[in-house]
RNA sequence: GAGGGUGUGGCGAAGUGGUCAACGCGCCUGACUGUGGCUCAGGUAAUCGCGGGUUCAAAUCCCGUCACUCUCCCCA
């Protein structure tokens, strides 16, 4: 029996040519690497919080009326008789993370960021997957304008700093709960007497989570809309002017974006400023997107804290970058190959790597025991800048001859100074 | 949840009823007894997704099944 990974996964390989980007593994390590230095440079600190958290907190903070949590999670009960969640999403984790270890009595604002997989049960696709992962921030503590325009900042030169381009950002702000209540009210009447017209999905969505009408796609819904009260006249004045602020700090910030009133995201913790951020490559799907929610830590058990954040998928990205053109970086190989003629090279060389990488230098030695020519392949598979050849010769009268692997220069260098010769 | 498509060596991919199932890449061997990325020659590797049926004969036709993939929905 050959075993094919689990449905919407798959493995992430030692450089794959051939194979899709997301899995080569030394991309992994790129869009990682430059996630943690943008992080890094914006103030922020990783954290990491378990895969799988309590049912009862993916369920409550993301919402029962969410599409993630209605169908789309992985569910299961432990032998103790613990209800369980694979982690849909990355925010409801650090926020109970943030709760458990009472982060908030360390600083008053709290910057953390996080690279993980995330589970979604669904019917993949392209750019779509069962575990996916994501890279996102979350800034806690600060309530003003000022953090909301710098999460997005931060997730938008993230994108530039890979050289993404052909991207838009949709901004939106669903107001305070109070406000929301206020409108849900007014848009299920307006909704009401339409529903025969509206499409089976919309019809869930007003028993489950009316907002999320909204966000239909069906064209008989789109065009029922039109008429349907807006969410805006129901913002407090407060929600408009914080609105406005991040609006003006984004301009400041020369970071253009979209308003788009009818922007609702799947979660149901929001509050406020919403943004969403599309890739017109993926024909405008979604790279990433968050918002603020500024009710979520009080919701688990935390003192009331305000909060805005993000998550990125990772997949996405490569996906987004290969459509673009975007040429990926070059991994650094070995520094020296070891090419050893003869048993006693052999048993020479393995203390000679031993040594070498003692001082620091990037090396590995043939394994296969075969002819020089597979030796030299292997050192080019391996990219490595130097070939050591070592044979009966080079032994008796202890050197080495360096082949410079691009110029095919080859120098006889002593071994005690080997690992001068190898940069 | 709805609807398409595809399953042939490690990968890609011909073949649509009839001898030992092309070819390309990779890998291995040699030309080149201690010098790679080129070339040439040879070689390795597939019970044609699985099960059943039709037929003298099936990768090819029929039925079933599984897997993968794409689109819509939804989302990252």
């Amino acid at each position: 029996m050959r075993y094919a990974p689990p449905k919407g996964t798959y493995d992430i390989l030692p450089s794959a040519p051939g194979r899709d980007a997301v899995q080569n593994s030394a991309l992994w390590q790129w869009l990682e690497a430059s996630f943690r230095e943008i992080c890094r440079q914006y103030g922020y600190a990783e954290i990491r919080t378990p895969i799988f958290e309590s049912h009862d907190l993916i369920h409550r903070s993301v919402g029962e009326g969410t599409d993630i949590v209605a169908k789309e999670t992985f569910d299961f009960v432990t032998k103790g008789n613990d209800a369980l969640t694979l982690r849909p999403e990355g925010t409801a984790g650090v926020m109970r993370a943030y709760v458990s270890n009472r982060l908030y009595t360390e600083r008053p604002v709290s910057k953390l960021y996080y690279i993980g997989p995330n589970f979604r049960y669904e019917r993949p696709q392209k750019g779509r997957y069962r575990q996916h992962h994501q890279a996102g921030a979350e800034l806690l503590g600060a309530s003003g304008p000022e953090a909301d325009a710098e999460v997005i900042a931060l997730a938008c030169g993230f994108y530039a700093r890979l050289g993404l381009t052909d991207l838009k950002v949709k901004l939106n702000t669903v107001g305070t709960p109070e406000s929301r209540v206020e409108y849900v009210k007014a848009l299920r009447a307006w909704a009401e007497p339409l529903l025969p017209q509206m499409s089976g999905e919309n019809n869930r969505r007003f028993a489950q989570n009316a907002l999320r009408m909204l966000d239909s796609k069906e064209p008989q819904d789109i065009a029922l809309l039109v008429t349907a009260p807006s969410l805006s006249d129901y913002l407090d004045e407060a929600s408009q002017a914080h609105f406005t602020a991040v609006k003006s700090y984004l301009t400041t910030m020369g970071l253009p974006y979209d308003e788009d009133p009818r922007l609702v995201r799947g979660f149901d913790y929001y509050t406020h400023t919403v943004f969403e951020i599309q890739s017109g490559v993926l024909g405008d799907k979604a790279l990433g997107g968050g918002g603020r929610y500024n009710g979520l830590i009080e919701a688990v058990g935390g003192p009331a804290t305000p909060g805005i954040g993000f998550g990125l998928g990772l997949e996405r990205v490569l996906l987004a970058l290969e459509e673009t053109g975007v040429a990926f970086p070059k991994t650094s190989g070995l520094a020296a190959f070891l090419c050893p003629l003869g048993e006693a090279a052999r048993v020479a060389c393995v203390s000679l790597l031993a040594r070498l990488r003692s001082e620091g230098v990037a090396c590995d030695m043939d394994y296969t025991g075969r002819r020089m020519k597979v030796m030299l392949e292997q050192a080019d598979q391996n990219q490595a800048r130097f070939a050591v050849i070592l044979g009966d010769d080079e032994l008796a009268q202890g050197v080495a001859t360096v082949r410079d692997m691009l110029t095919k220069a080859q120098e006889t260098v002593p071994l005690e100074n080997l690992s001068k010769a190898l940069v």
